[in-house]
DNA sequence: GTGAGATTGTGAAAATAATCACAAGGGGAA
DNA sequence: TTCCCCTTGTGATTATTTTCACAATCTCAC
C-alpha cells in the first residue's frame, strides 16, 4: 500500500512534526515542511496523498493529526520491545539510545553468550544469558530482536531467534541471514554509507 | 558514471569476494555470489557492466581483479582517514569498528567539547578538544568527518568542520544539516531500518 | 580442433520512484 | 456573500532501477 520509500521518509516527518507541535503549531504546509528537510514539496504531498486526503486546501495539515496518522502506519501507536544480542560496543550504544524510546521502541533487555556480561552492572537494562531468550521473549513482551554479534555468531544466533519465535530481525552483522519467509530481516549496513562518502572523494579528488 | 543504486552495493560485493579470495578461489560466476547475496544474478551483471567488459563469458569473473575493481571505485585503494566528532556510545562504537579498517577507512582521532573525554584514556585513540579540529586535520590527513554529537550540536559542529576542510560528513544526529553545495552530507537515519520492521509487524499482527 | 556446456554482457521491457503542473477546494477579508 | 489568495491532491511525465531473455563467446573435455 505504501511505497517503501515513503515509509523510509515517514520517520523524518515524524521528527519535523514532533518539532512543531512542541512549537504549538498547530498548521503546517507542505512548502514549510520541505524547506525544512531539504526535499521538494511535492514529494511530501504525494507520500501524505497514500493516506488519502488528510490535509486542508488553502492552510496546510493538521500537526497532531498527521502525527497520529503517521505513528499509526509505522506501528509506533503502542510501544515495541527490543531485544538486543550481542551487548558489545555496538549493542550497548544502540540500548543507550534515547532516540528508540521517542519513536516507541523499548529496549526491554540484551543477551550475550559471554558470562562477564550477565547481570545489571551495564546500566539500568539487564544482560541476560543468550539461553534465556526464548522464556524471556515470552516474560518480557519483546517482538524485535537486534542482532549486534559478530558476523560468525550471526546465523547460529538469528537460528535461536526465530526458533524462539521473533519474527522480526534488526541485523548489524555483515551476513545475509536465511531465515523462514514468515520472518522479516532488516539489514543495516553502516559502512555503505561512509564508502558512499569514499567513493565522492575518489571521484572529486582522488 | 555509477548508478547509486549500483555504488550501495558494492560492499557487498567487496565482502564476498574478499572471502573468495581468503579460499584461493579465482573465478566465479554471478550466479555464484547471487546465491550467497540473496540477489538476482542479472542484478550482480548489470552492476558490473559498468566496469564495461571485464568478466569472462563461460567462467564467471576474476576475484583478485574485480575486487581491485571495486576497490578503486570506492576509493579503497588509498587509506581514508576519518575524525570522530563526540566521543559518546555511539562516537566510541565506531571508533572500536574493527570493519572500517577492513573497508580501507581509518579513524584517526575523536573531537569533544567535554574535557573529562580528552587524552586517551578511551582506548588506543586519542580525543582531542573539539578546538583542534582544524590543526589535527592538517596534522593527521584526516579527509571524512563523523558526527556522533547531539542533534542540537550539529549544526554548530558541522559548520566548524567545513571551516575546517572537510569535504565529506557522515552525520548521525537525526538533523538535516545546511552546509556549502562543495561539501557531502551522507545522512544515516538507523531509526529508518527499525521502523520499517515495526510497520511491517503493524500491518501483519497489529 | 571441435562441439557441448557454461556464463557474460546488454538491449528491451517492466516496475518503482520523483517531479511537474494545474484543477479543485478551502480560508478569510470586506 | 463574493472574490482573491493559498495550498492540497493527483494525473501525466520523466527518471531511475530492476528484471528478462538471449546472442555472443569463452572453457574444457576428448
Ligand atoms: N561497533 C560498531 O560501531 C559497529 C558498526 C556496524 C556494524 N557492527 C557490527 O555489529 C556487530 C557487533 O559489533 P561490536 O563492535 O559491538 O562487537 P563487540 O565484539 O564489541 O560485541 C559483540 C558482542 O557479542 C557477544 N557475542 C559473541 N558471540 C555471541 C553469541 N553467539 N550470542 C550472543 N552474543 C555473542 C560478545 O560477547 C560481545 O559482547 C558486528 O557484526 C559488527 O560487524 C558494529
Ligand atoms: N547511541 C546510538 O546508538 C545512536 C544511534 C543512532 C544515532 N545516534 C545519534 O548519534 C548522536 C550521538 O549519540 P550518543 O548516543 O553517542 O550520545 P552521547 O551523549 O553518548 O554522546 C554525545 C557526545 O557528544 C559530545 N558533545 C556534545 N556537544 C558537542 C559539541 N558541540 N562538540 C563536540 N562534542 C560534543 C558529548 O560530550 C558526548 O561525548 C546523537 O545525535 C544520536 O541521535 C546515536
Amino acid at each position: 500500500m505504501f511505497p517503501k520509500a515513503t515509509i523510509a521518509r515517514f520517520p523524518m516527518y515524524f521528527r519535523v512534526l514532533t518539532e512543531y507541535n512542541h512549537q504549538n503549531i498547530a498548521l503546517v504546509s507542505s512548502e514549510e515542511m520541505a524547506q525544512k528537510l531539504g526535499i521538494t514539496s511535492s514529494q511530501i504531498r504525494k507520500d501524505l496523498s497514500y493516506f488519502g486526503s488528510l490535509g486542508i486546501r488553502g492552510a496546510g495539515y493538521d500537526v497532531a493529526y498527521l502525527l497520529a496518522k503517521i505513528k499509526e502506519v509505522l506501528g509506533m501507536d503502542k510501544s515495541r520491545r527490543l531485544a538486543i544480542i550481542g551487548a558489545g560496543k555496538l549493542g550497548l550504544a544502540l540500548a543507550g539510545y534515547s532516540g528508540l524510546k521517542q519513536h516507541g521502541l523499548e529496549v526491554a533487555a540484551l543477551f550475550d553468550t559471554d558470562d562477564a556480561k550477565w547481570g545489571t552492572n551495564n546500566g539500568p537494562l539487564p544482560v541476560f544469558p543468550l539461553t534465556e531468550l526464548a522464556s524471556q521473549k515470552e516474560k518480557l513482551g519483546m517482538e524485535i530482536a537486534v542482532l549486534t554479534v559478530p558476523a560468525s555468531a550471526a546465523q547460529p544466533v538469528a537460528n535461536l531467534a526465530v526458533k524462539a519465535g521473533f519474527k522480526a530481525l534488526w541485523n548489524f552483522a555483515p551476513v545475509r541471514l536465511v531465515v523462514p519467509k514468515d520472518v522479516i530481516v532488516q539489514y543495516e549496513d553502516l559502512v555503505v554509507g561512509i564508502l558512499t562518502l569514499s567513493h565522492h572523494l575518489a571521484r572529486k579528488f582522488g
